[in-house]
RNA sequence: GGGUAGGUACCGAAGUGGCCAAACGGGGCGGACUGUAAAUCCGCUGGCUUACGCCUUCAAUGGUUCGAAUCCAUUCCUGCCCA
């Protein structure tokens, strides 16, 4: 079994450190407890830091206990929300929580896994039960949360099921008598109601390991699927990589340390690095080989900026051949990316079309019948017309 | 239950009878510059048979008006204060 060390690397706070170790010191695998709530189909490299944390548990000869919200994703957990999330309807959840697996299991070792679905005691609670669980917090220690705390203070509403949402958390470690719950940094509290509730169980309560959380694309918000600014797991390589060269400088750093869990070199020119972080990153989720090919690609593509030899999705015209039909089906068809017409137009007349390397600004151009060429959408887009 | 303030486009927020498809800011998108970076600058940000034209939008429904996001009625929703 590893050392705390091992395991503690890359931790942004233990809740106790000193905990752990009389855990670890009990010489039985431990149960380590990380919840995900199925809210989208997508798991984002955000997610990917905890699985991967859980992985190192495993890996350490330690049980996995991957605990698939579908009850706790109706409610949506409110932690660092400024307003109430949509609710979802437990098909829908269901749905998502089949893709959550498959892209879990890029990082986890499917047979050391345990996975449970916390609609199986909740479903079982009848309302008897919720009340005597809900005696046990007070608003009070709800009602203190940051994110609780400034709706307060704007005016705007708490809905009465969101805080809840811990105390469902909490009582899921209960029921599968974690030793141990990873989570992100935002998930302090929730997971500390878990350690309350164990308590008055009469169980032995949980260490808290929290992650750094994962910034998104943006820089500036934390990367999560409702903001969209985020790297899923199962992301063609292409993608992946192209994702991770538009980051900016300081958000790369930011990655090789949470993502690589090592310091960005510091010699290496901005962009040698980046291309090696998105190398190394889009080979861990895919292989060897279609990272190589994803570098290659954006070389030829973006670096060269040679789009006539660079890989690009066919696209044969249909009768319509006008720019405008040109690039709305161009963009359906080999993107699915929904565009209107007068999208299309102001898209053209913007600039942001070329055919043949040469810049499309008349939204009537009319391509002639059997012309042939690549046709350039946006910056990062682009097909071959024939 | 009573009082009061509100519900405007992705978000915030103007507009309180025609000049409103709707100011402004943020975000997003596109372009220039680059390293598909940042910063900066420029443009766009309801839809349509390609449009100084038409259609649908300002919580919902109905109404008053030549004409409403703006006025009236009812309904739904939210904050705050009181009970």
């Amino acid at each position: 079994m590893s050392t705390v060390s091992v395991l503690s690397r890359g931790c942004a706070k233990i809740h106790s450190e000193a905990e752990l170790e009389a855990k670890l010191a009990l010489g039985r695998p431990l149960r380590i407890k990380l919840g995900v709530d199925p809210t989208a189909p997508d798991i984002h490299l955000g997610h990917g830091v905890v699985l991967t944390k859980l992985r190192d548990f495993q890996d350490a000869g330690h049980e996995a206990i991957l605990i698939i919200g579908d009850f706790t994703a109706m409610i949506g957990d409110p932690s660092g929300r400024s307003a109430t999330r949509p609710q979802l309807t437990h098909d829908q959840v269901l749905a998502n929580a089949k893709s959550y697996q498959e892209q879990a299991f890029k990082i986890l070792d499917h047979e050391r896994a345990r996975i449970v679905f916390n609609g199986e005691w909740f479903e079982a609670m009848c309302f008897e039960d919720v009340i005597k669980l809900n005696s046990r917090v007070t608003l009070q220690q709800m009602l203190v949360r940051e994110d609780f705390r400034e709706r307060l203070d704007k005016g705007l509403p708490i809905r009465a099921h969101e805080i809840q949402y811990p105390i469902m958390q909490g009582w899921d470690s209960v029921m599968v008598r974690a030793d141990v719950e990873l989570g992100g940094t935002d998930q302090l509290f929730n997971i500390m109601v878990g350690r309350d509730l164990q308590r008055e169980e009469g169980q032995p309560q949980q260490v808290a390991m929290t992650m750094p959380i994962l910034e998104g694309l943006d820089g500036r918000q934390k990367m999560s699927k409702s903001l969209g600014n985020y790297i899923a797991l199962n992301e063609p390589a292409g993608d992946m990589f192209g994702k991770i060269m538009s980051v900016s400088d300081a958000l790369m750093a930011r990655y090789y340390d949470i993502l690589l869990r090592e310091p960005m070199p510091a010699d290496a020119h901005p962009m040698d690095a980046k291309k090696e972080l998105a190398r190394r990153i889009t080979a861990r989720f895919h292989d060897e080989t279609a990272a190589a090919r994803a570098l290659e690609e954006f070389n030829t593509r973006f670096s060269a900026r040679d789009l006539e030899s660079a890989e690009l999705p066919g696209y044969a015209p249909g009768l319509a051949r006008d720019f405008v039909s040109l690039v709305v089906e161009a963009y359906a068809q080999c993107f699915s990316v929904t565009r209107s017409r007068s999208d299309a137009r102001r898209l053209i007349e913007g600039g942001s079309i070329q055919w043949r390397g040469e810049k499309v600004t008349d939204s009537k151009t009319v391509l002639e019948a059997g012309e042939t060429g690549v046709l350039r959408l946006d910056k990062t887009r682009a097909v071959r017309v024939g």
